[in-house]
DNA sequence: GACAGACTCGTACACTGTGCGAGTGGATTT
DNA sequence: AAATCCACTCGCACAGTGTACGAGTCTGTC
């Protein structure tokens, strides 16, 4: 019943300054945060921590954000900020999905807490609708109208926060745990003993390098995604 | 430092039971659990609360499961129980793999707390990894071998995955906010005023019904990774 | 009747986000 | 110069969280 209410920095007229700067201002925050999210992770940012690292009580950061949820939109939107995304007259579309897709790939490989922050809250802010609009743009050129545009656009995003998702999640389950790429591996092949099929899917994994066997899925994947969508251009 | 241990319910031993039966028991918690988490989501779902909806004290479930994780991932794992999955042999690869992507958005549209485990946990539990051998075995059938087989699998559970995430997102927020999805679209817009294109994408969508929409793209971006990936299997 | 071990649970601890109201210090107005 | 105002800070308190601990209870076996 009680269910917690939907807002957003975004929407919603920030309080008015005098900018007096002497104290706490609200960039200086969200830097402070991102700091202590990239070097501690989602769960390590708590207010009281946050305030101490600049010097300040945990509840001063109230004037300058009206809650916690805020503040993360203000750290998330500001990850999509240097994705670097091509002009689609020069490269053509495919090579700018191509080159949307990687940059959003590396922005949350860049910072994991990211990736759990997906599906909570809304990603309308200025960075990436940015980026979102760039991504829009070569769709338009390469000829999707309509419906179809929204459809492409989604696919291809869908297709990367799918990857990266669980990619993040592997690479924070295995430092945590301390183990290395190959002990986990077994621990899957255990878990998945009775299955012959999954069994060989592990072990010709065996010996590999995670991290490279990632990019490569990743190509596999995305390449398929943009001839698929190739393909629905002609109808 | 003190990061948190990786550890799964499912690489474990489980505590020798006599079986006495008479007061609580794994299944009922897990199954209270889950109505709980259907009935008000993942953020409602506490130690006490559990307990008290048993009959019981907080504390008592910790005799039956280690933790609140390992709590949740017994629960995670019951989502992907009613995935059903066709044979391969009798409806070839593409339809088995559809069915998989359709079965798999289901089970988390009706359990929409499962999406933010997705990137928690990990999938590992008996009933995710018949569903993954199912897709596995319709794979091979289709041709895939070593490597892409994997990275057949990989796409098309990211697909699903990247596509329901953020449309349970949706659906939660607009919810929370108590607003009808035009209300939504319209806070959208207002948003991306600065960039024509997205406005537009937004307009079309205008006095469309939303979950329509949804499964018409999610048809639409499967449909791209399918025939994607049967085109790889040229080379 | 004694013992063991399966199980329950009240208390306590360290932690969380954040509402409230009192306090401070610099700028603006009178 | 005095008074007023307001942006801003912050200590306290509250309600909530997961869960470690240790004492207690109940049941089946010897």
């Amino acid at each position: 019943m009680t269910s917690k209410q939907f807002s957003s920095v975004w929407v919603r007229e920030p309080r008015q300054s005098k900018a007096q700067g002497h104290g706490l201002s609200r960039d200086q925050i969200v830097r402070a945060a991102l700091e202590l999210l990239d070097a501690e992770g989602l769960e390590a940012l708590s207010m009281r921590k946050l305030g101490a690292k600049l010097g300040a009580g945990a509840t001063s950061l109230y004037w300058h954000v009206a809650n916690k949820d805020e503040l993360l939109e203000l750290a998330y939107d500001e990850i999509w900020g240097d994705m670097p995304v091509p002009d689609p007259d020069t490269v053509g579309w495919k090579d700018t999905a191509s080159a949307f897709a990687h940059g959003m790939r590396q922005a949350i490989l860049r910072h994991p807490w990211a990736a759990s922050l997906i599906g909570r809250m809304p990603a309308i802010g200025p960075n990436s609708l940015r980026a979102g609009d760039r991504l829009c743009r070569a769709l338009v050129l390469a000829g999707f109208r309509g419906m179809d545009q929204d459809y492409a656009g989604s696919a291809i995003t869908a297709y990367v926060i799918g990857t990266t998702i669980p990619e993040v999640a592997w690479r924070s389950m295995s430092q945590a745990a301390g183990y290395d790429t190959e002990s986990m591996r077994e621990i899957v092949k255990m878990a998945a003993a009775d299955y012959p099929d999954l069994v060989a899917r592990t072990e010709h994994l065996a010996g590999l390098d995670e991290r490279a066997v990632r990019a490569v899925n990743f190509d596999f994947g995305l390449l398929c995604v943009l001839d698929g969508l190739e393909r629905r251009l002609g109808s």
